[in-house]
DNA sequence: AGAATTAAGTTAACCGGTTAACATACGGGG
DNA sequence: CCCCGTATGTTAACCGGTTAACTTAATTCT
């Protein structure tokens, strides 16, 4: 890196001291329109550009947010690949810079690697995506920084959260379906173990059963990793074995993708032979054939949101903690039929 | 943020000078065991975690890279919904945090605001993903920072490159579908003006035809912005207008979606009434139905070489530029039919 | 006119590290 | 016994900003 003009440069070039330059840039004191012209040519012209590492030293903020994907496997960019990350990170991206932050991307967990980095580079806030490891929050809160967490469930209400109201989604779609006439319907979800939004997805599909009288058969539950070859893996198997099977309510669009794929190939059409219902709408699935019905969120709004409350609570450390539940919509396209 | 201890809150505890503790710290200078024992004990009682921004001041040096992905409109998150850039920006970040460096993302072009970005934050160095804006590149190589360009071309060699051979590649995406038998040839392309990248695809694919004896035809060409809509509605043209076409070169998988769909809707099956030849392989690019013949790139290794050489030139400043062609090769699927 | 304000700048300590230069003690060689 | 090299620490300046406290000169008030 070239060397840089500082502030002393400019302090020396003008014939003043370094707080007037200082002064001049951050308007904490007066200075004449005089000095403060002179100062403003001669920063104009030696190029100079204040050294935020520098200035974070003694304001003890550096403008830097840092956001957690989610990993699976050590090593392993799958959240990169998967869109629904993307898009929330080039989200908070966008709106972090119109705030004048900056964002710092780990594709780690919530690990203690995590929590040091955050004291290493003295991050403003957090942002965490779609995080089930609760293993370290606790270390985190005492970490006393801003934290949103983005879909994810944590047992104690320490951080602010933004999601959507999963198990009324996951209920709207069960509903939808049953509504379209079907009463044999398998529910293809992610780990429900480590997984909080996994399991209110798995319960509000159980209500809507419920609600329309139908019994909850444990043999319609498939529980899978959220990826593709899942979804293709799932279909072949109800083509194969449980052939009553009329619709499969997939709790991501990622699974819904494979099974129409695995459904195309063992010869199930769909949505004549069978239906299938997504959830996440990305942005690639008004683009299949046949477009897929999906549970449609507003995922850039959620980077938005994040950002947003990160940056209230940044500005005001005392602020109540936040939990924001977002709107979602059921978009029809022709992947469930009515029968 | 709670306060942190400082490296003079260990020195004190552990009784020895500021100095002593650094030098346990990085090993520049030798410390006796003894001593050294201490003061790590001490560092963990204390959590103590050095400050990154600090030690930076005065070792100028940052171990922040920046990485820059593409943003074709202002506060479009566009890019970020392309599963290609993402998945470079996976590997990028997995790949930095190997060799000790944090990644800082940009959405924006390379602007004047991003040089102030590199200046203000210290970047140690800079990775730049597709892009096609040349304006400021002057101005970058000014700063002496290391740079890798990945998937964009300079007409100046001032910066180090990575890319694929999008020229030859295009050409054997071409010649197999001539070799597959088709003759009508459409090129659906990204807006030629300002993409090196897809004027060497265009170029590729001329000469395909050429060798094969087919003249070019300039009806055959579509250029438009690289998205889904414009494959859908290219394909209702070509539907509409041009019924002599029987395969569709596209320079990218997102467009040969796009296409698929088009046709689809249109009532003009593919591969049956019409051949379609993708770009990219994006992951979801074996999904479709049919599944896409297309060119695949090693995405994630491009991320990797680009942290490596850039990490090289960081550690070496005098390293000469090296640009790198990734191979490519090509995948047979469902969407390219013999004639 | 003299005291009290106010305006405009400066001084210097501080943020949390690094490191060149210096200090001290010890052991070995001549 | 003295000199010198080595091993181990310390001192203090420096990185590039911020800001409380202080100075100085000009203005206002009575």
């Amino acid at each position: 890196m070239k060397e840089k003009a500082t502030i002393r440069d400019v302090a020396a070039a003008a014939g003043v001291s370094v707080a007037t330059v200082s002064y001049v840039l951050n308007g904490k004191k007066k200075v004449s329109e005089q000095t403060r012209n002179e100062v403003l040519d001669v920063i104009r012209r030696l190029e100079y550009v204040p050294d935020l590492n520098a200035r974070g030293l003694s304001k003890k903020d550096t403008r830097l947010i840092g956001v957690v994907v989610p990993q699976t496997e050590p090593g392993s960019t799958l959240m990169f690949r998967n869109n629904f990350y993307s898009e929330i990170l080039g989200s908070i991206e966008y709106h972090a810079r119109q705030n004048g932050y900056h964002v710092l991307i780990s594709a780690t967990d919530v690990t203690e690697d995590y929590l040091n980095l955050i004291r290493e580079r003295n991050l403003d806030g957090v942002i965490i995506i779609g995080t089930y490891q609760n293993r370290f929050f606790s270390q985190l809160k005492q970490l006393e920084v801003p934290v949103v967490l983005v879909d994810s469930y944590c047992k104690y209400d320490w951080f602010h959260a933004i999601r959507i109201d999963d198990e009324r989604s996951s209920w709207m779609a069960t509903r939808y379906v049953l509504e379209a006439g079907h009463r044999k319907i398998a529910l293809v979800s992610g780990l429900l173990h480590d997984s909080g939004v996994m399991q209110k997805r798995f319960k509000g599909y159980r209500e809507a059963l419920e609600e329309f009288g139908v019994p909850y058969r444990e043999e319609y539950l498939f529980e899978e990793t959220v990826d593709y070859d899942s979804g293709v893996a799932i279909a072949r198997r109800i083509a194969r074995e449980k052939t009553d099977v009329t619709a499969v309510v997939a709790t991501a669009d990622i699974f819904a993708i494979g099974l129409m794929k695995g459904f195309y190939e063992a010869g199930v059409r769909v949505p004549e032979d069978i239906s299938v219902m997504g959830f996440d709408d990305l942005d690639i699935s008004a683009y299949l054939t046949p477009g897929l019905t999906t549970v449609r969120q507003q995922i850039s709004l959620k980077g938005e949101r994040a950002v947003t409350l990160l940056v209230q609570n940044m500005e005001n450390p005392s602020m109540p903690r936040v939990e924001e539940v977002l709107p979602v919509s059921l978009v029809e396209r022709d992947s469930v039929k009515r029968r």
